[in-house]
DNA sequence: TTGACGGTAGACAAATCTGTCTACTAGACA
DNA sequence: TGTCTAGTAGACAGATTTGTCTACCGTCAA
């Protein structure tokens, strides 16, 4: 969920160009917004030449929403490298990602919450393309509460929705003394008794 | 801490034009995000002068920080109204303000979250003043938990602000089925047994 | 009456934004 | 050899951005 800041886009077969751009707006955005950052910057840095760019990504937008995808796909990248572990485990894993984000040099907090802001039309693209990341994750969190015998999986899933977002805000805005301390009291309060 | 959309600026003496400038920015600020909205844009519905504009605020930005300083205004007066009670009561009836400001209909998530989300550099002058309401705001809900016996006032103000945070993009974001149950739920698993 | 003050109206500059278009290059392949 | 493809380099248009500057208006007070 959280942003990887500079790891290789990587999808098949992809043209070389295509990617670098990706790559770079991937980077570019991340750390400095969307609106604040003009293709030129992008074509500049990611050094191709702007008829290969509008080739690839016919609009900016289009660019906005293939950065949301490609930051969607690295945070199932992220959640996929946490390996096989119980039900209960993989989502204390997947909430300590949180902390490992955020003790990197540019983490600039979730790259999801961060470009929603600047799309207020829930039907745009963009948006649609984090809502989709938003509940893919969702249910990957109520599956595992249904795998650890969680009484009630939907309702502790939207909590633990909200407590991971929460975190993300607060390790980026706040940065609390003991983020991993905080993480861990937050997330076995919401889950409750083990149920071994 | 939510979108408090048309109130009246209404800070003392204050000169008309410039009020109208800063009620003006505040409506479309919040509504369209800040990069996205031009200070033309502002000017014209305003209905107020170049000069006059630049005369009150020298530069965007520091129409910006006077826009956050506002909605910390406008959300600590709706925090005012809520008057006397006990202390838990009180924590409730703020929490209960999400509520209330997702069922406005402009309702676009927090303003001091979407503001950040823009604002990259953690020294900018409208970051610190994103940092000063949030700390305002930390504070309030610690000093209402040691009002209310809790025992740890310190951490579970931590664990608030993330739920309030959570709470605020889940609201916004994700729109769940039943939200003043779900902050319900939320804030008092955070709260624990009642200390009367 | 004079002048300060708050404000209006709008031209203007300089930069930057997205997006289009032309002309050229190098490699793969038939 | 000829052609297709992917890409480079960069001029250009048109809109929009922030910010400055000039000229003017009305009111109130000394």
């Amino acid at each position: 969920m959280a942003g990887h800041t500079a790891d290789i886009t990587d999808n098949g077969q992809e043209s070389s160009a295509r990617n670098r751009v990706l790559d770079t707006a991937t980077k570019l955005f991340y750390a400095g917004g969307v609106h604040a950052i003009g293709v030129d910057r992008i074509i500049a840095e990611a050094g191709v030449a702007k008829a290969t760019f509008y080739k690839y990504f016919p609009a900016k937008d289009e660019l906005v929403r293939a950065y949301v995808q490609n930051q969607s796909r690295l945070g199932r990248a992220a959640i996929d490298r946490i390996g096989e572990r119980p039900a209960r485990a993989t989502i204390l894993a997947i909430f300590d990602l949180v902390a490992d984000a955020a003790a990197q040099p540019g983490y600039r907090g979730c790259p999801f919450l961060n470009a929603a802001a600047e799309y207020p039309d829930p039907g745009h693209p963009v948006r649609q393309a984090i809502g989709e990341h938003r509940r893919w994750k969702h249910d990957l969190l109520r599956s595992l509460l249904a795998a650890d015998g969680n009484p009630d999986p939907d309702i502790t899933a939207d909590i633990l929705t909200v407590a991971g977002d929460g975190l993300l805000i607060a390790s980026h805005l706040d940065k609390p003394a003991n983020l991993r301390h905080l993480i861990r009291e937050t997330v076995l309060q919401i889950l409750g008794p083990s149920a071994g």
